[in-house]
DNA sequence: GGAACGGCTAAGG
DNA sequence: GCCTTAGCCGTTC
């Protein structure tokens, strides 16, 4: 496995703090793989789904609910079961949403 | 080793 | 403003 990536990247959107959100493409820059955006948001959902034990602590850790589109979407995120609350979670967070799933990143997107 | 997939993005129509 | 096309990347099968 090569964690290096996606471990990073889970490193970048714990730290993401409460009220703030991030989003793929500027964790893929931040990764100096601007491409990667797509990386970035299959690594977090790799993470959260998967494997080894020691990781799981970390990605529990990992507010993917934070991290959003550049557009300023929510996207997808949360892989795991449910019906998703991003709207209510974000909100709880502080974070004022568009009707329709939007995050204002000029004011919540934050900057690492 | 190779092909397909996905929580994406930026550009065009 | 909405939909399609193409590009890029790591992970998974």
């Amino acid at each position: 496995m090569k964690l290096d990536f996606s471990t990073k990247v889970l490193q970048i959107v714990k730290k993401i703090p409460k009220g703030k959100v991030s989003t793929y493409a500027l964790i893929a820059k931040v990764l100096n793989n601007p491409k990667a955006s797509r990386a970035v948001g299959n690594a977090l959902k790799s993470n959260k789904k998967s494997y080894q034990n020691e990781r799981i602590s970390l990605l529990e850790k990992v507010p993917c609910h934070r991290v959003v589109r550049s557009d300023g979407y929510v996207g997808g995120y949360c892989g795991v079961n449910k019906s998703i609350k991003k709207k209510e979670i974000l909100s709880k967070e502080g974070i004022s949403i568009s009707d329709d799933k939007i995050v204002d990143l000029d004011k919540y997107l934050y900057k690492f």
